[in-house]
DNA sequence: CTGCGTATATTCGTAGACGAGTATTCGGCA
DNA sequence: TGCCGAATACTCGTCTACGAATATACGCAG
């Protein structure tokens, strides 16, 4: 199958980045990861720790150094990386920042869904997103001031969240606007297809052969 | 468990989609969405696809209306939305519009963990990265452009896209002038560190006790 | 000193995703 | 008319992610 990474689930760079600083026991990887908010900015699940942290170690990127008890604690394997490991991660890494993937973002399909529903009910709902959405924007902003110590190049995923949400943020609210004044072109076919049940002839043909996008 | 969709699948949300309009066998299906490229709206994968009917169909969102063979080929079974299937999809729309979730684009993970990286490499990523965003954006440009005729509203989700990818680009080439004149607070800091791959002084207790977010 | 909530640390079962494989038919062309 | 490749239509087995369960130790309140 020959699958892109040997070990794929985004939580293995996580681990890799944890004891690329010092060796470590797999539920103190979880402890650092957590502390250092990394789940805010990957997808990790803690339920895949051991099998992820074991993959990591059946492909030679981190091996076990000491494997025992201290205090009555039950017995911890501590494992650090290793050369290859750290290649993994830099390769990793230089993939994730050099080259752009297509992303899915839920919203993007509910938008191409949402002939469904009414022009009406989508307009409310985009109201709503918006409140949300200035809501997350906020938090983001305090969690930035919050830090103002800290260097901003060490908060910079931070800062491109902010930036994101601002951009999604006056998407909506240009679009919202559209949809409000009428002036957005393909309202009214929306609206007589919502009423009726009917595709109105002029997109019968779209409708049914779709609109190819490419 | 009591999970928050019965099925959970993107792929659900496309069928029943596809089903809305007419009812349809499942091959059909496919044809029908990869002719409308909902495949670039939402991940799907076509191995996918009888897996999910047959959940739909457990769950009463479709059901068989028919089975049987038309010329020699293989038997097919029709399958037509029900109501509560159609409730479903409604309200599965009305989430991903009205409420946004937290996402975790691969970028935003790629920066989190930028560090193991040299400021250097990070620089040249990023030009890389901008080249490519640039050509993602053309190309959704083009298509917009290519359906002059079909009304915006249909083509919304290709719009959040493209206002997306280009909100992106312009952060970057804003970051990037930062790295490149040496404006960005933390440069030097990260640049010592990876030169000698002692963390300095003054962040040793962030790197420590981890950048807490909240 | 005894009980109990919280933190530590890990195992396990299973639902479901999906790649790869299979079988049949059709269209076209030699 | 007979062959081949493409399209049609579906099945199956693997693999993994991850939720839920488990078990022990520690601190502190009563």
């Amino acid at each position: 199958m020959a699958q892109r990474r040997k070990v794929g689930n985004m939580l293995g760079l996580a681990v890799l980045s944890a004891v690329a600083g010092r060796p470590m026991h797999p539920y103190e990887m979880a402890s650092v990861l957590r502390a250092r908010g990394k789940d805010d900015d990957m997808k990790l699940k803690w339920g895949s720790l051991y099998t992820v942290v074991g993959n990591l170690e059946k492909h030679g990127f981190i091996e076990a150094v000491e494997s025992g008890r201290q205090g009555g604690r039950p017995e911890r394997t501590v494992y650090r990386i290793t050369d290859a490991g750290y290649g993994e991660m830099a390769d990793w890494v230089r993939e994730l920042i050099g080259v752009p993937e297509p992303e899915f973002p839920r919203f993007k399909a509910g938008l191409s869904v949402m002939g469904v529903l009414s022009p009406d009910e989508v307009t409310a709902l985009l109201l709503e997103r918006i409140a949300l959405l200035e809501k997350r924007v906020a938090h983001l902003r305090a969690t930035l001031a919050e830090h103002g110590d800290v260097p901003r190049v060490f908060l910079i995923e931070t800062e491109y969240d902010l930036a994101m949400h601002e951009a999604e943020a006056a998407w909506v609210r240009a679009m919202l606007a559209e949809f409000t004044d009428g002036s957005l072109p393909g309202l009214a076919e929306w609206r007589e297809f919502h009423r009726t049940g009917a595709v109105p002839p002029e997109l019968a043909d779209l409708a049914e052969r779709g609109a190819t996008k490419d």
